[in-house]
DNA sequence: TTACAATATCGTATATTTACGATGAAGGAT
DNA sequence: ATCCTTCATCGTAAATATACGATATTGTAA
């Protein structure tokens, strides 16, 4: 049955495993290393340099601002997108951590 | 249409995502943990260990032995499943590359 | 050989993800 | 006021993920 079990785990884990999620498709990726190069973010610019339609890429960025690894911000009829460095840090900080439990390196 | 467009993006971003989406689980990121706390990794140690079926459990190892982030050594009826820290430690230095490309520190 | 134990795989049901085009909403320009 | 641009959301279809019980497989023990 699909009813997810996944609230049976420690907020941790659940948490880092919710970023992985947003992490988990390349376009997300490209989108996060896109707003990064770029000092406007409209959505036009990262749908022109993505193979994807305007409302595929709406459904990633979505995603991103779910988990608050981007913010958007209303400019007239555009919205500029930036990184959520608050979030970014804090993702980094717990993937290390989970590192250096599971490496011993 | 749902064909996957993931084969239109860099490799390495491929290849992290994939990471990603095996860590996308909170079931998968405690599997890696308790793969580390114990010496001995059977299949059924693991199960007793998790809010999951036997063969639930079998689904997520699979997932995470696809990326490569586990091995699975046969050990007569059993299977003694270990971190792989060669994937671990590229998929770490990958990570970090991410982050360090998308952050600036 | 038969039985048991450990694990993987199959079959199946439901949820979620990914993708698109079409439509809606909101602001700017004429 | 009307049109255009920009973006989000809706509707929808197919793929993938998550979960379970049942069954198959493989090795050990009796």
């Amino acid at each position: 049955m699909a009813f997810s079990k996944k609230e049976e785990f420690t907020k941790e884990d659940m948490w880092l495993a919710d970023i992985a999620k947003a992490l988990a498709h390349p376009a997300r990726i490209r989108i996060l290393k896109i707003l990064t190069s770029m000092k406007a973010c409209m959505v036009g610019n990262i749908v022109e340099q993505l193979p994807l339609s305007q409302s595929t890429v709406s459904q990633h960025l979505k995603e991103l601002k779910r988990v608050g690894l981007i913010d958007g911000e209303i400019d007239g009829p555009k919205v500029c997108y930036c990184i959520n460095h608050k979030t970014l840090n804090k993702a980094k900080k717990e993937m290390d951590k989970l590192y250096s439990i599971i490496c011993n390196c």
